[in-house]
DNA sequence: GTTCTCACA
DNA sequence: TGTGAGAA
């Protein structure tokens, strides 16, 4: 009876704006066979409360890296059953070992950005010496490129 | 992932 | 006239 609440289905325009994606990208998201939805009698797909838990998880892994074909292998391997889990792990640790490079990589950036601000407002200040570059003022700091 | 054309209500 | 399907 918990669950007769939950039989709320989304048409495709419906579902794709409670996901944040165009109905075009999710056709081709079925395309590619990341989504399967079911259809009316008329042929006109629906969307239901599994296809959003479902699109929700597969968004948080394409949001840290992996590509649709990442995405196409791992569901293979997931409809192949529980022997595929190896494959699958190595799959998703390869995916976080990348992603947390790239945030890395971001976070450096942050620094650099920040660096520089502050730099301008001890210039401002006249609490730094006119004679150090900035790149002087990172190497002093122990931050670099 | 996007654009365009066609069908249906 | 608006929504959705399928092809390019």
């Amino acid at each position: 009876m918990a669950t007769s609440l939950n039989q709320k289905t989304y048409t495709i325009s419906e579902f794709g704006t409670k996901m944040g994606l165009s109905a075009p990208t999710l056709r081709y998201y079925e395309n590619e066979g990341l989504i399967k939805p079911q259809r009316h009698s008329n042929g006109h797909r629906y969307y239901t409360q599994d296809d959003v838990r479902w699109l929700k998880f597969l968004k948080h892994l394409k949001g840290t890296g992996m590509s649709i074909s990442d995405l196409k292998q791992y569901i293979s391997w997931r409809e192949q059953g529980d022997c595929t889990i190896p494959q699958r792990l190595a799959l998703l640790k390869s995916t976080k070992n990348n992603f947390l490079q790239q945030f890395a990589d971001i976070q450096h950036h942050l620094q650099i950005l920040n660096d520089k601000i502050n730099w301008y407002e001890a210039k401002e200040a006249g609490l730094t010496s006119e004679k150090e570059s900035f790149a002087d003022y990172l190497h002093r700091l122990g931050h670099h490129e």
